[in-house]
RNA sequence: GCGGGCGUGGCGGAAUUGGCAGACGCGCUGGACUUAGGAUCCAGUGGAUCUAUCCAUGCAGGUUCAAGUCCUGUCGCCCGCACCA
């Protein structure tokens, strides 16, 4: 054995033997529980970072844990290899996006080896390839077939400088996720997944994620954003065209002055046909639709409108009051519509001062009766309904009931529940992606790729322009096809798939990852699913995750999985800092995993990363923490190297005996020993709390120097110490764990042990400690045997000089004991 | 504004059920070994005063024999959402 811990060589050799004897390859197995850990594939973007070394590092304790717990793991990687910087890099580089993506999946796949995860590489699968997308075009085939896939003309998010529509979740205060541009709207026809179809399922089962973050959950809740309302029907006087309004106040009707409809609305250009405001409208509505979506959807933006000269007949009173077109007026939100009521909205409110619109009061806040004139704020609370005919005197909430019953009898009002998701626009402008399988035939229309046609090919020998526009509308070869259906002359669709349509259904593939004829078997995904621990940043909190979810839920209602939901348990990893601020190229302060490993070994990063802080916590870097990583694995190395030489016949020692034979010191190291089993045990597997499990570890290192240093040592102590203590550390750091599992005789993989179990028996003491505080406040400390009686402790503490001086002639209340812990002594 | 989280030594953090605040590590101080030390080992390390005690978990109260932990109020920081009718 080496005396110096040389861990460039050992790590090197025990990864080459990993890979060799494909050690963490896994299959189906019905004698043992499966377990399912899975971490966030990454986009192949060339180099691996800090983000995805903690991220790796994370799901890699656990799985080698859960292994040498008994399960049966999968832990597989692949990579989320379709997406714009491919494209962008081809036009700057004049690489292409496929060569590109690949020696960055090359290089980033060795720097995942460098640090030793423990994946099965046979599974490994990449979104970008014909074997994969085909699977994706195949699921969108599925949802098409059922009308959750459909295409239809909006007005779209578009990002000038990406060149492509974008989704709503991708649009972070009105600029591109992406490339940070302002978005603008556009009106264009687009491929949609019909994700509200599941927004009451999505919203009601995140309640059975009990493993989810609670943050995770409220995020998703927020974004599919149910609201009870009810729909009531006005009729604009001028052209007798039902105006329907969404509202959550239909208690308020009585109090409506005014209607604002969206710029867009569709009922705006037919109601100022005749009207004298009509350019001034339109000007108007020009004017909305020049802002940028960040301006439009901003809170701090005036809200404006103009009359259109028209008015709404109110179906509740029968007046008329007048139809304007205002800015803060959503059309894709409830029907586009939003009735006014000043006097108990705030935003209304400010609307009616500003445009000197009628405020009337209908519900009064107890014990107050207010005044239109002199109010300074909308009543936004519960009262009672007060100049609302029949309805008055009653409390709002009720009256919400009754008026929705009552005008629904005359057909002209309806309960409603609407959610602020939208449905999920998934086609791209972009050429590196997976191809929509559709066809457009001038005479039978859409008409989606046979099954047996696909995979629609991305053909890779196209020419890349700098206007960002995808090439495959400049490449015959792609769109000049023939109608699937009739024959005829027909062009394919040049769109590509959203990248995270690709992402929503990997880790179905990961079960089953070499099927030809299948995007997954159904057996596999039976035994695999769901992921019982996903890992991964929170920045996914809504995107992927929601869209997963979404997924999983689809594809079971169509038979081919039998899961609801993807992850059962959610962890998501806290950022890496560097000096208080994340890292990140933009700000130069980021710190290369490579370049950490090269210089400490991959198990000193592993270790550090998961010492340094929860992984739910951010983690702030410090080489200085690192180094001090190192240090320890020195001593564990130190340790192991000394003992051994001290007692070259450690390892032909019989295991430990019977304990209470030995002697004090031995059974001081083996509670130790014990104690800490029990504590990384459970610091693994039911709180994550690796920092803890780490220190733990090194506590007992601590104490084996102690030991060791204390006198004679017993061979059979020492060598059941050091063995347990390396199988602690292998899912930290499996190289030097299984370098050391070698020295001490074993041949075979330290990662193929059991984990070992802690005994009650070593854990029971004969002595104890035992603290004695007066009033709460700490006085003394005694060690009395275990089993000594409680009164008897407490006798004996009242008896010692140290208590009596504390007590100092006061009157002892009373006496109230922790038995094991501490003794209080309640004094006047 | 709404929602989620956080606030403990010089620093990262520990304290799992209300029961010894500061585990473990970094840094720092002193010592040993040494030609040397940025290696290793030993000792010390919240503050004030030094047998003992007092103060201390953002701040102010409260409950309790006992509070970092529970309750009320308050301040600060981080993250997410935000004209959703």
């Amino acid at each position: 054995m080496e005396e110096r811990y040389q861990h460039d060589v050992l790590e090197a050799k025990w990864q080459a033997r990993w890979e060799e004897t494909e050690a963490f390859r896994i299959t189906e197995d019905t004698q043992k529980p499966k377990y399912y850990c899975l971490e966030m594939f990454p986009y192949p973007s060339g180099h691996l970072h800090m983000g995805h070394a903690r991220n790796y590092s994370i799901g890699d304790v656990l799985a080698r844990f859960k292994i040498m717990r008994g399960w049966n793991v999968l832990h597989p990687m692949g990579w989320d290899a379709f997406g714009l910087p491919a494209e962008n890099a081809a036009i700057q580089n004049a690489v292409h996006p496929y060569a590109w993506t690949r020696d960055n999946m090359d290089n980033m796949r060795r720097q995942l080896k460098g640090m030793g995860i423990s994946y099965d590489w046979r599974r490994e699968v990449a979104t970008c390839q014909p074997d994969y997308y085909r699977w994706t075009q195949w699921i969108f085939l599925q949802l098409y077939k059922n009308g959750l896939a459909y295409k239809k003309l909006g007005y779209v998010n578009w990002c000038p400088d990406c060149a492509t529509v974008l989704a709503n979740e991708q649009v972070v205060d009105g600029a591109c996720e992406r490339c940070g541009s302002i978005v603008v709207k556009k009106a264009l026809d687009q491929w949609y997944f019909k994700i509200t179809d599941y927004a009451q399922e999505l919203l009601d089962s995140l309640g059975g994620l009990p493993g989810w973050p609670e943050k995770v959950k409220v995020m998703q809740e927020n974004w599919i954003g149910r609201s009870e309302g009810a729909q009531l029907v006005f009729e604009v006087a001028e052209t007798g065209d039902a105006l329907p309004v969404y509202t959550t106040r239909p208690d308020t009707i009585f109090g409506v002055t005014y209607m604002v409809l969206a710029a867009e609305h569709p009922l705006v250009e037919k109601v100022i046909q005749h009207s004298p405001h009509a350019d001034q409208v339109r000007e108007f509505v020009r004017n909305v639709q020049k802002l940028s979506d960040m301006d439009r959807t901003s809170a701090e933006t005036e809200k404006e409108g103009v009359f259109t000269g028209a008015h709404v007949r109110n179906p509740a009173t029968g007046e008329l009051t007048p139809l304007w077109v205002g800015n803060y007026v959503l059309l894709d939100y409830g029907t586009g519509a939003v009735m006014g009521v000043p006097a108990h909205d705030e935003r209304d409110f400010v609307f009616a001062r500003k445009y000197g619109l009628p405020i009337k009061v209908v519900i009064q806040p107890p014990g107050l009766h207010l005044h239109e004139a002199i109010m300074e704020n909308a009543y936004v609370d519960d009262g009672v309904m007060d100049n609302s005919g029949q309805f008055n005197g009653i409390p709002n909430e009720e009256g919400k009931k009754r008026i929705v019953d009552w005008l629904e009898q005359k057909g002209l009002a309806e309960n409603r529940i609407n959610f602020r998701l939208r449905d999920w626009l998934i086609s791209r402008q972009r050429y590196w992606g997976a191809p929509i399988p559709v066809v457009y035939c001038p005479d039978c229309g859409p008409q989606p790729v046979p099954e047996d046609q696909l995979p629609v090919m991305l053909p890779l020998d196209v020419e890349f322009r700098p206007t960002g526009e995808s090439p495959l509308n400049h490449y015959p070869a792609f769109y000049e096809t023939t109608c699937p259906r009739c024959g005829a002359k027909a062009r394919r669709e040049t769109d590509t798939m959203d990248t995270f349509v690709c992402s929503s259904w990997y880790f179905l593939r990961f079960a089953d990852p070499h099927n030809e004829t299948e995007a997954f078997g159904r057996a596999r995904t039976d035994y695999w699913m769901n992921v019982d621990q996903y890992i991964g940043g929170v920045e996914h909190a809504i995107l992927h995750l929601m869209y997963a979810r979404f997924f999983v839920k689809a594809l079971r209602d169509l038979g081919y999985v039998g899961c609801d939901e993807p992850f059962q348990n959610l962890l998501t990893q806290g950022m890496v800092l560097m000096h208080g601020s994340k890292m990140s190229k933009s700000k130069g302060n980021t710190v290369s995993p490579e370049d950490i490993i090269n210089k400490y070994g991959a198990d000193t990063v592993r270790l550090f990363i998961l010492f340094a802080a929860p992984p739910d916590r951010d983690l702030e870097w410090s080489e200085q923490g690192v180094e001090g990583s190192y240090r320890f694995l020195n001593r564990l190395w130190r340790i192991v190297y000394l003992s051994l030489q001290n007692c070259p016949s450690l390892k032909e020692a019989a295991p430990v005996g019977n304990l209470s034979e030995l002697p004090r010191r031995e059974r001081d190291i083996l509670y130790m020993l014990h104690k800490t089993i029990k504590k990384v045990t459970d610091d693994v597997e039911n709180r994550f709390n690796f920092n803890t499990a780490v220190s733990a570890i090194m506590e007992l290192v601590n104490a084996l120097y102690q030991y060791k240093d204390s006198g004679e040592t017993m061979p059979s102590v020492t060598r059941t110490c050091l063995e347990n203590l390396i199988l602690l550390t292998a899912p930290f750091a499996p190289h030097i764990a299984e370098e050391l599992w070698t020295e001490m005789g074993y041949e075979t993989s330290v990662h193929r042990e059991s984990w070992p179990v802690w005994q009650e028996e070593a854990l029971a003491r004969e002595e104890i400690e035992v603290v004695f505080q007066i009033n709460g406040k700490l006085r003394g400390r005694l060690t009395v045997p275990s089993l000594m009686e409680q009164n008897e402790v407490e006798e004996t503490i009242l008896s010692m000089d140290r208590a009596k001086e504390a007590i100092g002639g006061r009157q002892v209340v009373k006496i109230i004991s922790v038995p094991g812990k501490l003794v209080n002594i309640v004094v006047k």
